[in-house]
DNA sequence: AGTTGTGTTGAAGA
DNA sequence: ATCTTCAACACAAC
């Protein structure tokens, strides 16, 4: 599922973008166009040349010369593919791409969407930061800004929530998902269950240490290809290969081999060790 | 064949 | 306000 790191690596593939120029678009399903008609937006889009493509939480924008920038969300299941040549692509193995980009230089630009979840909105540049699905965000999990004393901070701040939930909150912090807060907190042996308020400076700053750890050594593979996620060549990444506890319910520890749990934490699948984190 | 699990987010309900 | 639940959607696995 595209986290982070997946979209990391999506926005650095998506690089070549820039100087390319948009000379169309397609969908079968124009509702992943969100605020504005489909109309508009092919409108606007249209012989737009793409000054650059740049990663916000998990939005991938990409900025147009006509102070506009579409900002792209892939949810669950959306996938960027570059294709050559449509021609040559088995139908059967694409049947999920609901939107295409036309490049003039580089190709195609597919978007593949098994579950109809991604979304695309178009702002203006100018006034990006003030909509409201930017504005939310917290920040950045990788942000220079996120000290182990702000971390600190938003844990008492946000003290009732389970640590787990905190690190998901894409208000509170933006960039991690299901699958990296469990990695995280087995990293820092925090239990994901533990309530933000009762985690000491100490555990705080190890944290933030596992959260930097984590996250880089995914963007370094690549991403987490568990199942839809594929970068924007159809290459799997292989951080799915490093994981400790993420699904590994059953499995022993690799740490202390007690058997790792699974529970549910704010309506989603949770994994760590009982021993190694408290 | 019907049910469940899958993860992200916003909206609806309490 | 703040918390929980659900809906969006498709499909694999049971």
């Amino acid at each position: 599922m595209p986290e982070l790191p997946e979209v990391q690596t999506i926005t650095n593939d998506l690089q070549l973008l820039t100087g390319d120029t948009i000379t169309g678009f397609w969908t079968d399903w124009q509702r992943i166009i969100k605020e504005k008609s489909l109309t508009y937006f092919t409108q606007q889009i249209t012989n737009q040349k793409i000054l650059g493509v740049r990663r916000i939480g998990k939005f991938i924008c990409i900025n147009l010369i006509n102070n506009t920038t579409i900002v792209i969300h892939l949810r669950m299941t959306g996938q960027l593919l570059f294709i050559k040549n449509l021609e040559f692509v088995d139908e059967k193995y694409h049947k999920h791409i609901h939107h295409i980009f036309y490049l003039q230089k580089n190709g195609i630009l597919a978007f593949s969407d098994v579950r109809k979840f991604a979304t695309i909105s178009l702002f203006k540049t100018d006034g990006l930061s003030t909509q409201k699905s930017i504005s939310n965000l917290g920040i950045d999990a990788l942000s220079e800004k996120l000290s182990s004393e702000k971390l600190y901070a938003l844990t008492q701040k946000n003290g009732n929530k389970k640590i787990k939930d905190l690190l998901m909150r894409q208000d509170i912090i933006s960039g991690i998902g299901n699958i990296y807060a469990s990695e995280i907190l087995f990293l820092a042996k925090i239990a994901p269950s533990r309530l933000s308020k009762n985690i000491s400076f100490a555990e705080a700053k190890t944290l933030k240490k596992s959260i930097v750890q984590i996250l880089k050594k995914a963007i370094r593979l690549r991403g987490t290809s568990v199942s839809d996620y594929r970068d924007s060549l159809g290459n799997k990444g292989s951080f799915q290969n490093e994981l400790k506890v993420y699904k590994k319910h059953g499995q022993k520890c690799q740490n202390c081999d007690i058997l790792i749990e699974k529970t549910v934490i704010g309506q989603r699948s949770t994994f760590h060790c009982p021993k190694c984190q408290n």
